[in-house]
DNA sequence: TATTAGCACTCATCGTCATCGAGTGCTAAA
DNA sequence: TTTAGCACTCGATGACGATGAGTGCTAATA
């Protein structure tokens, strides 16, 4: 797709239209980027090169006697092979480590920072994917009998995640008991991951000695309802909501509704960013490229962060599709990394 | 205030003008108002009631050639002495409680699940103020070494509901010990609430053997930390934000970005539903007069909830000062007493 | 005296129409 | 190959009049 655009001024005429485009909102014409650009040609001869780019569909005219605009495909040749990604500046990798200050705080609440810092910082929404349950490493469990027959289950991971259940026993347990249970489960579920746990459970419950020990297999059950459900969902944090609200394309109601749905539905969302989760390093998703939901010009740009060699998430910006990539590319990219760090640290 | 409107005459114009401007949104003139609601007056003589509420301030008009549109004065006159709120029809009730199917829930997740209900059945937003941590029952407390010298609080509710904390400590503590602290507590703390929990610890630490025992010393240090922060405070559960999008009042976007910022700041919406804590019953705010929030055209009508006798949370809906209150009212009323009574059963 | 019919008046809304100007495509000259 | 020149397109803007819902006032009526 790099070689679409053949020569070096057509290039540089799309990546000012672009430019332009992203700045003002409006459809550009020949007249603006000949004479700032530098490109030291006449609008008529812009003019011939934009008849080019739209040919290749590249660019987009609203109405004969309108500018041009980019097309998402035209985002894309742009974002692939014009750009180039600068550095975040260091005064800005300071601003964004000050952000996270205070003592030691809850993973959860570190995540949720961490949307409010990319919303901040990018003026669009900011959305970070928890990790799934699953590929967390599992620290201890504990149950609490909160009525004769209700218990309730509480995981705890070893990065300080805590995740509880309630599950509804058929005959009535003690907490002498329940306190049995805990401690044999902590014994042996020791440095695994929660998906391991559910399996590691599975496997006990087939041999033989569990029929003769009844505690060790309520034990076992009651741990394998605990993680019976959700264990391999996200959580999907969303900072910024309202900074949307600024971008003059999103100004009809209409639109509007749509994405402030998503966020509420939420699924669709965590759909497109789960895709991320496979590619390394920063994905860009434009406009209608995320079949998945029904929000023209919105674009997201995302990368997953990890702890170690573990991918845990996906942590993004979402913006229309007019919006500052060159900016908020190296944004998302620091900002994955800066978290990938801090939990190195908590795993 | 209920004395300020003469006549039966009156009071029936009000209303209607009120019914009709709830239904249509759009200023209401004398014709519409004489042709239906069987007056039997002319129109000339609506206008001249129409006239006499406008002079107490109950109804406004746009501009000269319009209809009337009732004011925020006018709709607190109705709602507190015309409108009679009707019992919620055995169907409605059906159908709310139904929406509660499903085994034994998290109190969060029944809270969450409530504010769906709520905005579901009223097409508006609904809103559900958590109970504040220093008034619910003590159950358990836990202690997690997660690092050397970071520990991580959880605290148990009776009810079930789970809050947790990371404590820096300065020297590194063994789980062992940390066990034997929580074994310690729970034993002393027993049936009280959080916020007696707090006061609890305060007199411990002050008596004397605690400057030779080391380990209670350090125990209830560790638990005093975990309750520090933020056990007065709520969260707030938003359900149907997007249902606010329909109402047409709310097109004009800055309208929007005040009512959504609100959302995403939460804490003056917070501030509105906690004075609302204190009324027993139903509580309206009409537009202006929670002047709390810089949004005109908003509406609230919420109800405390309870269980036993203790006042525990806030639910209601937020919508445009245009919302049919007739049905909203009951609505919040049945809404708060069957949460009340879910709860009780929890607790 | 209270009500109502009648009527002139007001004013937002809507469609029409002309103007304006940014931007285009094309042609011919450089 | 580039560019100056020019006719053309079409959305945006604003003026204008027609429309009609709704009013307030006055005089007639019950």
């Amino acid at each position: 797709m790099a070689g679409l655009v053949k020569g070096e001024r057509s290039r540089r005429v799309l990546e000012a239209v672009i430019l332009e485009y992203i700045q003002g909102g409006v459809p550009v014409g020949s007249r603006a980027i000949a004479k700032r650009y530098g490109l030291n040609v006449s609008p008529a001869t812009v003019r011939n090169v934009m008849a080019d780019l739209e040919e290749l569909g590249l660019l987009f005219q609203p109405h004969t006697s309108a500018g041009r605009v980019p097309t998402d495909l035209g985002l894309r040749v742009y974002i692939d092979s014009i750009v180039q990604i600068q550095q975040l500046s260091g005064a800005d990798r300071e601003r964004i480590k000050r952000s996270y200050q205070g003592g030691v705080p809850r993973v959860e609440d570190l995540l949720k920072e961490t949307s409010k810092v990319l919303s901040s910082f990018s003026k669009q929404a900011g959305v970070v994917l928890t990790p799934r349950l699953s590929k967390i490493g599992f620290k201890r469990i504990e149950f609490i009998r909160l009525r004769p027959n209700i218990v309730m289950t509480i995981l705890v991971s070893k990065a300080g995640i805590v995740h509880n259940t309630i599950v509804d026993v058929e005959e009535s347990i003690t907490q002498d008991e329940l306190d049995k249970y805990s401690r044999y489960l902590n014994g042996l579920l020791q440095d695994l991951t929660l998906r391991q746990v559910k399996m590691r459970l599975l496997e006990e419950m087939k041999k033989e000695k569990v029929l003769f020990d009844r505690l060790l297999g309520k034990a076992l059950e009651l741990s394998q309802q605990a993680l019976n459900e959700n264990i391999e969902e996200s959580e999907l944090y969303i900072g910024g909501r309202t900074n949307l609200l600024d971008n003059p394309e999103f100004a009809d109601v209409e639109q509007m509704r749509r994405i402030f749905n998503a966020f509420e539905e939420k699924s669709k969302i965590i759909d497109l960013l789960d895709k991320s989760m496979a590619g390394k390093g920063v994905n860009i998703f434009i406009g209608s490229e995320s079949e998945l939901l029904d929000m023209e010009n919105v674009s997201f740009i995302t990368s997953p962060y990890t702890s170690g060699n573990e991918i845990l998430g996906t942590l993004g910006v979402m913006g229309p599709t007019r919006m500052d990539y060159s900016r908020i590319i190296p944004l998302v990219d620091y900002t994955a990394k800066l978290l990938s760090k801090m939990l190195e640290e908590a795993f």
